[in-house]
DNA sequence: AAAGCGGTTTCACTTTAGGGAAACTTTTGT
DNA sequence: ACAAAAGTTTCCCTAAAGTGAAACCGCTTT
């Protein structure tokens, strides 16, 4: 998916500062794309996750929006603790 | 590569209190190795990477060894900037 | 219209990654 | 055996991740 049809899709016409600051960085972006098309696969909540994962809302919205910059560890606790799942990690030379 | 096959190639009969520490949390482990084995198959010196990035060959092995956590961003840019790479990322549910 | 729900933002605090310099150790080459 | 190169560890600082509570924003649903 790509950036645009990402913010097509879940965003629409609303447009904040925020979002238009994410199109500057497509790399950092992916993440939080990442953990929240898995959260809707999986069709959870924000709070849901954060139940799971052992934090809170306001922390995983801050992922997904790309706030906050997340450690590996971080993440791959999330995607275990949250979805059951692994983070799968490889460099592509 | 497993944990025992890269214990054995890379640390031999060694095994100090943090190699130990290591085998703990193989997941974490795994992003050292990740590394570890990328710069090895450039052929670079811990250095010869630093110098790429644009930091100091101290925290390379800190990285390598997993002393420090890393973030998603440092190893994107660890790759991009060292190897002319990029990292893959995706979740496995 | 107001209660509820999912999501976002702000404020505030603590811990740790990011970072380098330098000393030290291990490995390698001659 | 020794010097040089590669890698590790220690010390130390600053900026940002990690984190929660609570207020707030849109959208439904009753």
């Amino acid at each position: 998916m790509s950036l645009e049809e990402f913010k097509e899709k879940n965003y629409g016409k609303r447009g904040t500062k925020k979002r238009d600051e994410l199109e500057a960085g497509y790399e950092n972006f992916k993440v939080g794309v990442l953990l929240h098309q898995a959260r809707l696969e999986k069709g959870m909540t924000q709070e849901q996750l954060a139940d799971k994962v052992g934090t809170t809302k306001s922390y995983i919205s801050k992922i997904e929006n790309n706030i906050k910059e997340v450690r590996i560890s971080t993440l791959q606790r999330i995607i275990e603790l949250g979805f059951g799942g692994h983070l799968e990690l490889s460099i592509r030379l």
